[in-house]
DNA sequence: ATGGTTGCTTAGCAA
């Protein structure tokens, strides 16, 4: 089994982007974020036709998360499901081929003394109670996405000069440590302890040109889903040519 | 280095 986490920064922008990877990769469930349109607005009889379902977590301008599968996807349920009032379209989830599988995107956060920051310590503590109450670390889920972290420094290329942003500070990375002792294993970390490889590259400053890199998307795997990992890689490539988005897609295989 | 670039929407926000 093939699942690829990409943030594409509009649909809109990267249709014909989106379906090369698909054609390429042949991923057998696909986690998208950045939709920035509405669900009515989606493309979802173009990727009907090059062989996916799709299932559609939308917001106008802003955020909007889908995940794209060969397989029907079941039990579709979207946000965080708690009491919060919360408007922003950040998380969708779905059963495909035996495994649950969460599209997430972490709020950005702005920088450390803005409402943005708090309302990304937040969300994620929310996500960690989403855990707790809607899901089982003893079966196969995986959560992929845009975490607007990155777990180490040797997922830096300049860790210097990411120090203390929003995403790279010690409470973001605290954060995500307990998302890991819910009972998830980073994927990509499995498969490259090593760290040095990104996925994404901010537009300003040239960050892809001088390989300012960051790895800030992820796939974390419950344990029986870590026991099938076989390979992970990111296709830097999608991040290379004309209209790229910021983001490289993050792929994982697992036996099925 | 308080800049730089991209997308959505149309001057300003978010990333």
């Amino acid at each position: 089994m093939r699942i690829i986490t990409w943030n594409v920064n509009s649909v809109r922008a990267r249709l014909d982007r989106l379906l090369g990877v698909l054609e390429r990769h042949e991923p057998d469930a696909i986690c998208l974020q950045e939709l920035k349109m509405a669900e009515e607005e989606f493309p979802a009889l173009r990727l009907e036709q090059a062989g996916y379902h799709s299932a559609i977590f939308g917001q106008k301008t802003y955020n909007g998360v889908a995940i794209l599968s060969k397989a029907p996807p079941g039990n579709v349920t979207r946000s965080l499901e708690d009491s919060a009032d919360d408007s922003q379209a950040r998380l969708i989830a779905a059963d495909v081929a035996g495994v649950r599988v969460i599209s997430v995107y972490v709020p950005n956060g702005g920088d450390v003394t803005s409402e943005k920051w708090s309302y990304k310590l937040e969300w994620l503590s929310r996500l960690h109670e989403y855990l707790e109450a809607k899901a089982d670390p003893k079966k196969p889920l995986a959560v992929c996405g845009d975490f607007n972290i990155t777990p180490d420094d040797k997922d830096v290329k300049h860790p210097e000069l990411w120090a203390e942003t929003v995403l790279c500070h010690r409470e973001v990375r605290g954060a995500f440590d307990r998302l890991i002792d819910w009972g998830l294993v980073d994927a990509f970390r499995v498969v490259h302890p090593e760290g040095g490889i990104y996925s994404w590259w901010d537009y300003r400053r040239l960050g892809f040109q001088k390989n300012n890199g960051l790895r800030i998307d992820g796939i974390l795997v419950t344990k029986p889903l870590a026991e099938r990992i076989q390979g992970a890689f990111v296709d830097r490539d999608e991040r290379k040519g004309s209209k790229p988005s910021d983001h490289a897609p993050l792929i994982l295989d697992f036996s099925d």
